[in-house]
RNA sequence: CGGGGCGUGGCGCAGCUUGGUAGCGCGUUCGGCUGGGGGCCGAAAGGUCGCGAGUUCAAAUCUCGCCGCCCCGACCA
């Protein structure tokens, strides 16, 4: 029963004034969605519609790889957390009840479907297993943003999967990829499945799923056969012509010049050729990274290849070991120097570690030592491994999946016993998937400067009815039977039977963004039946009125 | 956690610099007109000015503290 007279789906005129990307500000206008505080949202009848629809998706295609859905606490014993190492995570909610015990509030559940496993799972008869539940995540986010996109509660399908050995697990990663193509494809979604790194959860390989959109947060180097987070991507670095090699390094003032921008300009060299040095302290310690002028150091790689922590070193750290910031570089530099594969051949300039003076003509390897590591970003037409240019996009992160190993099964005691009765450690996958960041996903990729444009498979409704003119008209008659006539053909139907103008029942349709818009009023009856509309085209069709309910079907039949 | 901004009827905002009756648009309610792109006329309801302390005869306005929200960065399954 969705007549809009009686239904709770509060519209706004106007963009709320917190809102900055557009799938916040829809979201929030087109009443699918409402804040109650930062990073906290409530889902409103017709946005919860939505997630259903997603959740249906996800539902199916998970049971059809032979997922097994159930239900796990969100509230859970601090011991087991411990026992795994992350109960020192920042983000974990931790709480204690009244007899002072310790508990957190689980921002996945690997520990404690690994528990159960671990109780209930003794025979390699008994895998592999994947497990499944549609559940609600806790994270003390630090920071919140985006509407629905950065948040501290939401609900995360994840499922695990349990195998007997590394075999196994590609098999059910596999299988998890084959059931993520189809459910993003389902949703309409463009998304790009991409390498990513397998970050705190730790493990064996990783892949998130990326729709690129402006209010993404991650960054996606695509190129043709490639596809990866800039933050592990990889590729050739475009040539830098670089000038002609010295026999040894000279000094050239630069007085005031401290960006590569201003040096490159003076010397009227590409920046280039120039070498960024960055120190960083790790333990204790001053490292020095370098990466070309025109690159960016990639912190992810260089965390890496220190194989640890690390920060950047403050101005007076910098001026007591190398020299004043702004003129630093590794030459004379007492310090264990990370230099970047990108950094070939000779004739670079660098900081001379004095005051406004660089050096030209500098040689790596002849000039300093180093270590050769990648440690650059890759950028906008470095050529991707497969001979393709880089493109860098922008893109949200709706999925992830992981090569967990034992990561979880050998601090939880999850093993069997094989065939021949040796206990083994189980072999783990998680994969999880946001379906309020599909939402957004969704309508960051769809809208138009109307509203909202929903892919038919997710939309909260089919078709949107319009009823134009007063309660009493014969206009009414028609539209409220043609309601009836779609309800009982199947159809979920939206019927805006409010008594209110027609500017303002159009334009919140066009908001709304249902996939068909219907419209019965005076006019279209006296031009021969019932106003029909794609949201996405705009595709207009007059439609008899006793057909009008068979046509609207076959219609909707022709969207996407 | 660092930097910046904001907090005034439901929503969007003005008022604050220079202290003295709390205002505008939209929305809401009632009556009437209108009825294909948020229309018109009339009437009305609705605000501890985020919270607390201070200064003052007097604080939305000045001072201090706190809280909340947004943005950038740090951070990030």
């Amino acid at each position: 029963m969705t007549r809009l007279a009686e239904y709770f789906l509060p519209t706004l005129r106007e963009d709320p004034a917190d809102a900055e990307w557009t799938s916040h500000k829809l979201m929030v206008r087109a009443g699918l969605v409402r804040q109650l505080g930062a990073g906290l949202w409530t889902w409103l009848p017709s946005g919860y519609r939505v997630i259903k629809r997603i959740e249906a998706i996800i539902r199916s295609e998970l049971d059809a790889i032979g997922g097994q859905e159930m239900l796990m606490p969100v509230l859970q014993p601090a011991e087991l957390w411990r026992r795994t190492g992350r109960y020192e995570i920042e983000e974990l909610f931790k709480l204690r009840d009244r007899k002072d015990a310790d508990f957190v509030l689980a921002m996945t559940h690997e520990e404690n479907v690994t528990y159960h496993v671990s109780h209930d799972v003794r025979s390699y008869r008994e895998l592999p297993l994947i497990l499944y539940h549609l559940q609600t995540k806790e994270r003390d986010e630090p920071r919140p943003r985006a509407g629905v996109l950065r948040v501290r509660e939401f609900t995360m399908k994840d499922s695990y999967s349990f195998d007997r050995d590394t075999e196994g697990l590609d098999r059910s990663y596999e299988l998890h990829i084959e059931a993520y193509d189809r459910i993003f494809d389902r949703c309409g979604l463009r998304t790009y499945r991409v390498e990513s790194d397998v970050g705190m959860m730790g493990g064996l390989g990783a892949h998130d799923y990326m729709a690129p959109c402006a209010a993404g947060e991650n960054e996606i180097a695509l190129a043709p056969g490639y596809a990866a987070d800039v933050e592990v991507a990889v590729a050739d670095p475009q040539p830098v012509e670089l000038p002609p090699p010295l026999d040894e390094p000279r000094r050239v003032p630069t007085p005031e010049l401290t960006t590569v921008e201003e040096v490159s300009g003076t010397l009227g060299v590409p920046a280039g050729a120039l070498i960024k040095a960055m120190p960083v302290i790790v333990n204790e310690r001053m490292v020095l990274a370098l990466v070309r002028g025109d690159h960016r150091l990639n912190e992810l790689k260089l965390r890496h290849a220190l194989g640890t922590e690390f920060r950047a070193a403050h101005p007076e750290e910098i001026e007591a070991q190398l020299g004043p910031p702004g003129f630093i570089g590794p030459i004379g530099a007492e310090l264990p120097i990370l230099k970047d594969a990108a950094i070939e051949g000779d004739g670079y300039v660098c900081g001379a570690n004095e005051p406004d003076a660089h050096l030209i003509g500098v040689a790596p390897g002849r000039d300093f030592n180093f270590e050769e590591v990648d440690l650059r970003s890759v950028e906008a037409g470095d050529i991707a491994p497969g001979g393709g240019r880089i493109e860098l996009q922008r893109a949200i992160e709706v999925a992830g999946i992981f090569k967990l190993g034992t990561r979880y099964s050998e601090p939880l005691g999850a093993t069997y016993l094989d065939e021949r009765g040796e206990e083994r450690p189980i072999v783990m996958g998680s994969y999880g998937i946001g379906p309020a960041r599909t939402v957004a996903a969704a309508v960051e990729q769809g809208a138009d400067d109307k509203g909202i444009v929903w892919p038919r498979t997710i939309a909260p409704w089919d078709v949107h009815l319009v009823r134009l003119g007063k309660p009493e008209d014969e206009a009414a008659r028609t539209a409220d039977a043609l309601y009836g006539e779609l309800r009982e053909a199947g159809a979920e139907v939206l019927y805006d039977d409010r008594e209110a103008g027609p500017g303002e029942k159009l334009t919140d349709a066009e908001l709304l963004g249902c996939p068909l818009r219907l419209v019965v009023g005076k006019r279209a009856l006296a031009e021969g039946g019932v106003e029909a509309q794609i949201r996405r085209d705009g595709a207009a069709e007059r439609l008899p009125v006793a057909e009008a309910a068979k046509r609207a079907l076959e219609l909707l039949d022709g969207i996407d």
